[in-house]
DNA sequence: GCGGAAAATTGGATCGTTCCAAATCCAGTT
DNA sequence: AACTGGATTTGGAACGATCCAATTTTCCGC
């Protein structure tokens, strides 16, 4: 364990040419001459070299990484998202240098300043809920190319801002929901479950709002219902639904996990979702698809948005100039059977 | 955007110090007078100076960072263990560089290989399904401190070898489901799901079929059926539990998403998980708790996993002469509702 | 065997930081 | 005024790679 490690220097003395030859071989350069190149090439393998990629990039004035801010890696939704980023990063010759807040934000604020020092070619952030756009804006500074995904800082100035954004079309998802329930006959449709104040609860919630006022409709106050998103307080919160006379037969859920709580909540008051009430959901989790009954939800693949958040940011350190973009990301509907229950 | 970078010369030029002073300063050392850090500190601010850890770490020929590479990240379990070594590492301040391979050993040599390059402290390996210990040992090297998590890659002589390996302890937990369901009366048990030939299947069988045979049982080859890791096969192979006529009353699953596939399976044949046929899960995901039934299975705590193995590989980064250890983490066994069927 | 161009190689400075030995400063003694 | 010794500060050489201008080698035609 633990000799010194190999350097450029250590294999040109041992194969007679200069360290500048050395790198011109390691990089591939067409300069060095074939019998020169074999040469150097064994000694590579035979010493046993590790590229140090940390001393060429000081020289180089370049990064080869890009960190990744995720603020909850433990739901599948962000997982998936960081994997798909991962997954580009690297087949473009980069590294992630990943930081999970827990939600904290004062933790997103430690975790960035210590990305930061590491000199990535730019940043992914999807923020801790509650996140101050003026703080984040304190330590990330100008220099690096941001990318924000999913939510909305407060206090952001878009305008005025060189971050990126990147989000689903909460709005038009919600609406699409709403608009297949309306189609199979509902009239009373709820809006359950999500944090109020969260952006993308707010957009979900106008497209509920957008698409029964279309119907001519207005939402009584009592169809809607906030919970933290999931299982289980959608489940122990379900009962809230049902305490007017004017009780929903359907419901627009924030997301699947709050969609799947609310499942297990009829479950408990003896009505079957699908049959008795109908149910959407919104992420198109793995289980949506094997649940009983299978829940009918928006498809957002977070793998894809993941993919199109590395490469956009790359793109973004390649040409510093470009300018900043919100990119809204289209949702699908999938229509399954807990949305079966129709109204006559 | 993308003014160049503040070093330690600007800060130094700026207040009228050598770069050796300012350095100090940043380092916290005692030695520099308490007017001059005050100076030097409000002109770090003015300029809004970022640490270039990277520059440091060449000179100090150490390294701040460490690799973590993770087979499946959109599986809850090791996202939650990913979450757990992040956790651990930025506590230490150290950063982690991820790496996810989508269980493909090839992509698990390339991904390897570029993080290496990156000088990590040491890695973190929750191998590949298939991954083979002399492809890895040829990539990993000799110098870098290895803590291999969860599965045995083949070919790994663990005591010529300097890697760490932490697993769970899967022999006892699975014998543990087996003896509670002895208890509840089942002697026709199966063993479902996974594949033969991963180590923690193996282990897992092994603790199943130990517990059988001190009660006397000798496990059928009926009862032993394979399916992939995930619901969706487990749902569809169902049936071949129910060929032979001594068809089980119980199951071990491998794993909690097996046991939920299991159960799906069970349903569309009208038996009731809990009240027709006992099931029992592996790993406690999120879910276990409120699926219906509720699923019996085995906690392990994949964050605490997690910080357990980011201490371990510091540890031996800190000195590497230590030796290398095999780490069997326990498990628990959780009590719920699908395993309440009981024979008389 | 020579001039000249193309091909191949190289020394030394450099990236941003830290290490180290040496230099400077500043009271307090004689 | 010279001297001492602790407290501060500092210049210059590293770390491991790359860039660049300059040098050396090779090849070719005549």
């Amino acid at each position: 364990m633990n000799g010194r490690r190999v350097t450029v220097t250590d294999i040109a003395r041992g194969c007679g040419v200069s360290r500048a030859t050395v790198s011109l071989v390691l990089r591939g350069s067409p300069l060095p001459a074939a019998a020169t190149r074999a040469k150097v090439e064994a000694e590579l393998k035979r010493q046993g070299y590790v590229y140090n990629r940390a001393a060429a990039n000081l020289r180089q004035r370049r990064s080869s990484s890009v960190a990744l801010v995720i603020n909850d890696l433990s739901n599948p939704f962000f997982a998936d998202f960081a994997a798909g980023v991962d997954e580009a990063l690297g087949a473009a010759g980069y590294v992630t240098l990943l930081g999970s807040t827990g939600e904290s934000p004062e933790r997103q604020q430690r975790v960035l300043a210590s990305l930061l020092e590491h000199d990535p070619a730019g940043i992914i952030l999807s923020p801790a809920e509650g996140s101050d756009g003026v703080s984040l804006g304190q330590v990330l500074g100008v220099h690096v190319p941001v990318l924000v995904f999913n939510r909305e800082p407060s206090h952001v100035r878009w305008s005025a801002s060189h971050w990126d954004y990147m989000a689903l079309d909460n709005r038009r998802g919600a609406a699409l929901a709403t608009r297949h329930l309306l189609e199979r006959g509902h009239r009373r449709i709820a809006f359950f479950g999500g944090h109020a104040e969260s952006s993308s609860c707010r957009d979900r919630r106008r497209g509920y709002a957008e698409a029964m006022r279309a119907a001519g409709l207005e939402p009584e106050p009592g169809w809607l219902v906030e919970t933290a998103p999931t299982r289980l307080d959608a489940a122990t919160r379900t009962a809230s639904l049902f305490t007017s006379r004017h009780a929903p037969t359907a419901a627009v859920c924030y997301n699947d996990a709050v969609a799947l709580g609310l499942m297990l909540g009829l479950g408990a008051r003896s009505l079957a979702a699908g049959r008795d009430f109908a149910v959407t959901g919104f992420d198109d989790i793995p289980e949506a698809a094997v649940s009983t009954p299978a829940l009918t939800t928006l498809a957002t693949d977070p793998r894809a948005r993941g993919r199109q958040a590395a490469e956009r940011i790359l793109e973004r350190a390649r040409r510093p100039d470009i300018g900043a973009v919100r990119g809204i990301a289209p949702v699908r509907l999938i229509i399954r059977a807990s949305s079966e229950a129709t109204i006559a």
